[in-house]
RNA sequence: GAGCCGUUAGCUCAGUCGGUAGAGCAACUGCCUUUUAAGCAGUGGGUCGCUGGUUCGAUUCCAGCACGGCUCACCA
């Protein structure tokens, strides 16, 4: 804490003394409310002259001697608390010992100002919790046309992150970001119930991890005196739950992956993943547009909706690209047919670098990458990976090279991963051991053999088409946020040392 | 991990071609009983991110470090 902040707080605290010596408890535990900010301002025409009383933080003072004009804040919005000398009397000279950011209670007359701003005439008010520390005080005016300007926005990135509660508290977008995204998760929710689909959760802390490439965050049980990994992916275990017999599971919840941070990454990420039994990729192409495209209509009332000031455009169907024919037609090779150095050329030309250790299907991969991701900002599905890339999906029946999947791909970013889901026993034992064969040979990011998850498709797993949704991002998209960070409600930054 | 940029009052920002800093809002004092970025008058508040170097003198120049932002790499 700096001498300034102290000396602010100073203030405050002998305020607080103030009071207590006054004998007024400031933090009392009686709240008396009848509306809420807003109710008053929207009742005015049935609550005019009516007695009302409000709760929230004081948003606003403006002093006028012997009467004092101040915003109360809460949850809803503000309503204008007029204080007068001739109401309060003695009263009146505890407004001296309030400051901006206290939480009070007032109670009186609802009227008009002269400017036509619906007030309440206050006849009592008390204190609910007084503030020691002194919020940015971010003031905003509204021009003619309904613009609002803004003055002094509490808006230092590194600020905003490190007190989110802060920011939240004095930038109104910042707290309907994370509103937005609880209401959008809460229709997610919705959508899949409305289906049949019924959510399981599934164990965070597992004794291996699986269903995705990545590396985890590792932890210690003491009873069990064995070390556990925090879930890299939901898959595994909502595919048991196939084997059990329940043909709709899903289930939203955070993803562990011990990597860097950036605009679209984040350690722990919410992932909404379903699985649908006697369905198959296209099922999930097209439950994935009805979801997006349904969530951008009850957001934004169209599909026709803007991120960063570009036009997205989350019309159904979307565009479709095969992952072979669309990297062949760029590269004039055939990615099937060709030698690991024409595809390390091929990427080079394309302005990609290779790093030595590269096999075939990664060079594949960064092709992809390069071919076809970049340019895709409209939703895009890429489909047909080759099969090295994807151990979980079922082989193409048309071509066994390459796998039933599409990623989705929206903004730049990818959006979703789904496939036919590989249920094929001896099949997948031999895909998951092609992966730890990668993974002994230094692929730090490659799969492991999960001997009960084997075991379970042993006693038959449905056909079942599967996805995984990236929900940040979603919710990126949805609340238009430039950064992963905006959309959750605590971002971790490193320590202050 | 790399490159570029940033860090000055509680908040938003100026500024010092090197002589220990300013504004608005917030705070404090006074005036003001329909204001709303209320107004008017006045006051206080800063080891200029940290540590070193150069210098008579560093917040300013240089280096290192910390934290952050953007881009790239990695990745969903």
């Amino acid at each position: 804490m700096t001498d300034e902040t102290k000396s602010l707080r100073d203030v405050r605290l002998e305020k607080l003394a103030k009071l207590r010596e006054l004998g007024v408890d400031s933090y009392p535990v009686e709240t008396k409310r009848t509306h809420r900010a807003v109710e008053v301002v929207d009742g005015y025409d049935e609550l005019e002259g009516v007695d009302v009383a409000a709760a929230g933080r004081l948003s606003a003072v403006r002093g006028h001697g012997k009467a004092v004009f101040a915003d109360l804040t809460d949850e809803t919005g503000k309503v204008q608390l007029y204080f007068k000398k001739d109401n309060l009397g003695d009263d009146f000279e505890l407004l001296e010992l309030l400051d901006l950011g206290d939480f009070v209670n007032a109670g009186g007359t609802v009227f008009k100002t002269k400017t036509g701003e619906v007030t309440i005439e206050v006849k009592w008010f008390k204190i609910l919790a007084k503030g020691l520390r002194t919020p940015p005080v971010v003031k905003t005016r509204e021009a003619g046309d309904g613009t609002v300007e803004t003055f002094d926005e509490f808006a230092d990135p590194e600020k905003r992150y490190r007190r989110r509660y802060v920011d939240m508290l004095v930038n109104p977008a910042s707290k309907k970001r994370i509103a937005d995204r609880a209401r959008m998760t809460a229709a997610i929710r919705r959508f899949m119930d409305e289906r049949g689909f019924i959510e399981i959760e599934t164990p965070i802390l597992q004794p291996l991890y699986g269903g995705a490439n990545a590396r985890p965050f590792t932890t210690y049980h003491n009873e069990l005196e064995t070390d556990l990994y925090l879930r890299i992916a939901d898959e595994l275990y909502l595919k048991r739950l196939l084997v059990a017999g329940f043909e709709k599971v899903y289930e939203i919840g955070k993803d562990f992956r011990n990597e860097a941070i950036d605009r679209t990454h984040y350690p722990e990420h919410t992932l909404l993943e379903w699985y649908e039994a006697y369905a198959t990729y296209e099922d999930c192409i097209t439950m994935s547009e009805e979801l997006i495209a349904g969530l951008a209509e009850e957001f934004h009332g169209t599909t026709k909706i803007e991120y960063q000031g570009r036009p997205l455009d989350l019309t159904p169907p979307w565009r479709r690209a095969e992952v072979v024919p669309t990297i062949n037609d760029a590269t004039g090779l055939d990615v099937f047919d060709c030698s690991e150095d024409d595809l390390r050329k091929a990427i080079e030309k394309l302005g990609g670098e290779t790093q030595e250790s590269w096999t075939r299907y990664k060079l594949i991969d960064e092709l992809l990458d390069l071919v076809v991701k970049d340019e895709a900002w409209d939703p895009m599905f890429v489909t047909g990976h080759p099969a090295e890339l994807s151990p979980l999906a079922k082989r193409s029946p048309g071509d066994p090279r390459i796998v039933e999947r599409f990623e989705l791909f929206i903004a730049g970013t990818e959006l979703a991963n789904s496939f036919s889901e590989q249920n094929d026993p001896l099949a997948q034992r031999e895909a998951l051991e092609a992966q730890a064969e990668a993974r002994a040979a230094g692929d730090e990011e490659a799969q492991t053999v999960d001997e009960d998850f084997l075991t379970a498709l042993e006693y038959g797993m449905p056909p079942a088409g599967g996805i995984g949704v990236g929900l940040d991002r979603l919710a990126m998209i949805l609340t238009d946020a430039p950064n992963i960070r905006e959309v959750l409600a605590f971002p971790q930054l490193r320590e202050k040392k």
